[in-house]
DNA sequence: CGCCTTTGACCGGCGC
DNA sequence: GCGCCGGTCAAAGGCG
């Protein structure tokens, strides 16, 4: 199902609610990004999903995104090769920018709304799915007509970038790949390493536009995002109270109460706990085939004290208000 | 050797 | 009931 046009849409956050997140705020997270606070049950159903891009504004969002807001020019982070884009934000070295309006990210805000299994509750469920519990005998029974599976929180995040993995902190394991319908591009399953954590992410390319990578992040960390790459660089981590639940609650509080998507603006929104610890992570985790701009991205963007440089003026002032 | 990706198959939900 | 589609599994292979 997803969003209709008509459907609620009860914040496109553009500046407003932004105190709330003033204090969380990822300094690394790019300026020029979209994010997609996925509802956790759109309502499932159809896989033709309205251009809730389009229902937002998101089209007319990111134009101005990218027209108003001047690239982030930060010293530390050299474009990384991958990329040709001359608009790089330093917490995403391997990732340039963002926005989009692309309906290939409502059509994925959409089906993440309906995709996941319904067996798994949170953490555990997920987890346990990941062993054989899904095809197993106990999956089916337990389920209850009618009832869905309960969703983690998930969180799209579309960014501008060339490659499709975006380095975000935690190491990931990819699952899965699957060609979507609809898309030229296939979509790819990862979830995270760790073994005491659930978080799952699907990534994507937007058909409309290749240079966007959707990300969606289901779940949440219940580790330390920083796993400590193999490799030589490491990140400074963040602080628990970054990585654990501290930040939920504002997470929460900015869910919609009733079943509407939300599209936040992360200039003036942050996303939530550590999905932007996790972003802000990202370049630091530079392990293999990374280059080794990230890592000095990685190190550009930890201090908080930065975010005035990488916000602009003007918008950190609508922030305080 | 450990970890990761790839990839075909399988499963379940949903629409028709 | 059937078919489509998204999500997941797991074996095999690759890489450092």
């Amino acid at each position: 199902m997803g969003l209709e046009k008509g459907e609620e849409v009860t914040e496109v956050m553009e500046g407003a609610a932004s105190s709330l997140f003033s204090d969380v705020l990822w300094p690394g997270f790019p300026i020029n990004s979209a994010i997609l606070d996925l509802p956790d049950e759109a309502g499932g159903g159809g896989s033709e999903s309205p251009d809730f891009m389009e229902l937002l504004g998101l089209q007319d969002l990111s134009q101005s995104l990218f027209n108003s807001t001047p690239p982030i020019q930060t010293p530390q982070a050299a474009p990384p090769a991958e990329s040709s884009e001359t608009v790089n934000f330093p917490a995403t070295p391997n990732s340039s920018s963002m926005s989009s309006s692309s309906t290939d990210a409502a059509n994925d805000a959409d089906r993440v709304a309906q995709a996941t299994a319904p067996e798994a509750v949170g953490d555990e469920g997920a987890e346990l799915g990941r062993g054989k519990t899904i095809r197993g005998s106990n999956s089916k029974g337990e389920k209850k007509k009618g009832q869905k599976r309960q969703r983690e929180p998930r969180f799209a995040f579309m960014t501008k970038s060339e490659v499709d993995h975006l380095e975000d902190g935690y190491r990931w394991r990819k699952y899965g790949q699957k060609a979507v319908k609809n898309s030229p591009f296939p979509r790819s399953y990862y979830r995270c390493t760790s073994a005491v954590c659930s978080v799952k992410k699907r990534v994507e390319r937007s058909c409309k536009d290749p240079t966007i990578v959707v990300t969606t992040y289901e779940g949440q960390h219940t580790h330390p995002s920083p796993v400590v790459p193999r490799g030589t660089h490491r990140y400074a981590p963040p602080p628990p109270s970054a990585w654990s639940s501290p930040y939920l609650p504002i997470f929460s509080s900015c869910l919609p109460s009733t079943q509407t998507l939300e599209f936040r603006q992360h200039i003036s929104n942050t996303p939530p706990f550590d999905y932007a610890t996790s972003f802000a992570a990202s370049v630091g985790d530079a392990r293999r085939h990374r280059e080794p701009a990230a890592a000095a991205a990685a190190g550009a963007v930890r201090d908080h004290g930065l975010l005035q440089d990488l916000i602009p003026a003007k918008v950190m002032k609508t922030d305080q208000e």
